[in-house]
DNA sequence: GCCAATAAGGAGATAGTCTCCGTTTCACGG
DNA sequence: CCGTGAAACGGAGACTATCTCCTTATTGGC
């Protein structure tokens, strides 16, 4: 899977080298600037050609997946944790989702990108990991739904889609803190059951 | 307001001839291509040179102020008529956010601006017209929250930014249909206390 | 009809994306 | 160690979009 050619000579280093450097290099900057940053410039950081970095990642939506991949093992691995600790299937979803939050927030303008890529609905990297987490939204609020935590006519889907939209909304943040936390709460009241006894905007459930 | 000098002579014809024609091309284009198409094939499309364009709107936002100023007298209207039609303080919020996600899906992309001018909370002519479209809402959320129909702890600009949010996760519908809507009932449980003898999803308090 | 004011038009400066191709670097065999 | 061909590099430049001047054309007032 890592290997390009079946029996031909062994891949050369320096593209192994710049593979990595430029990946740092643009994880630092996207880090600062967003994702939305000059292509070139980001070559020019790396300190490599245009050209090399097309060759590396075709367009900035490879870059970005190959990016996230990292971040993606990590969810992965959040995800078993939460299913293997939290016996709770309402809080299960809730931290799930908190997680899902985090990593679509790790860069400044990640959702629209995701977006794209699911209402393309192609087989682009971002589109297939997106589609993985859509699954597995599915998975918990399907718990959820069994324990009368959730509402019924929720779908997975719209949860993932809330999380895109609310964590675009923080883009915004009008000269205010709070809206994010608001929205995020304006969600969770909208999928879970009135059951829940604590205040909506409090951490029950959550790190 | 609408004149621009204060005793000179008066507004050249080709000038507002122009103008207005402009407008009617730049709504045409904007309503097949979305918000982003290109400036110069708008001033094209419009028989006028570039120069033209940006002297009478010097960027997307200013024509775009200027293209929704109609539909705002429109949205406006349409407050107007709620608050004296509507006694339910719940189905006037409803039916208020109804109108606020028509207007602002009326361009592939709005929201994109929107939430843009919303942050910058400068005084740009689309920001102004924000802030009002979130006092409007503060003000029916506020009537229902005194009738015991919305969550005390939300707010208008949440409402607001959650009515963006949603309109922007509207350009993904991932092959599916439903999920716009299943996002407005996502969002109108987040909002409302429980005590609606209805199925989120119906057409109560909606036209 | 003349003149000054004002608007129009469009070439071009700037910036970003992405490609092609001559040059360089590397892995392998001798 | 060195020659050789395949593979990767780098950057010039084609293309597109935004936005700005500056020259030319049009208009309203007298």
């Amino acid at each position: 899977m890592s290997e390009g050619a079946v029996g031909g000579r062994r891949q050369r280093t320096d593209k192994q080298r710049n593979r990595t450097h430029i990946l740092e290099v643009a994880e630092e900057f996207f880090a600062e600037q967003g994702i939305t940053g000059s292509m070139d410039a980001i070559a020019k950081r790396a300190g490599v050609g245009p050209g090399t970095l097309y060759r590396h990642f075709p367009t900035r939506e490879a870059l970005l997946a190959a990016l996230l991949q990292a971040r993606d093992e990590e969810l992965e691995a959040r995800r078993v944790a939460i299913q293997r600790e939290v016996t709770d299937s309402r809080a299960a979803l809730a931290q799930w989702l908190q997680a899902l939050n985090e990593w679509v927030t790790a860069f400044d303008g990640l959702p629209e990108p995701l977006r794209a890529a699911l209402s393309e609905g192609g087989t682009s990297p971002l589109a297939i990991t997106c589609q993985g987490f859509v699954t597995t939204t599915e998975d918990f609020l399907g718990a959820a739904q069994r324990d009368g935590a959730a509402q019924p006519w929720v779908r997975g889907r719209d949860l993932f889609l809330s999380t895109l939209a609310t964590a675009w909304a923080r883009g915004a943040v009008m000269a205010d803190e709070s809206s994010p936390d608001a929205l995020v709460s304006l969600m969770r009241t909208g999928w879970e059951t009135p059951a829940r006894k604590t205040a909506p905007g409090s951490a029950e459930g959550l790190s």
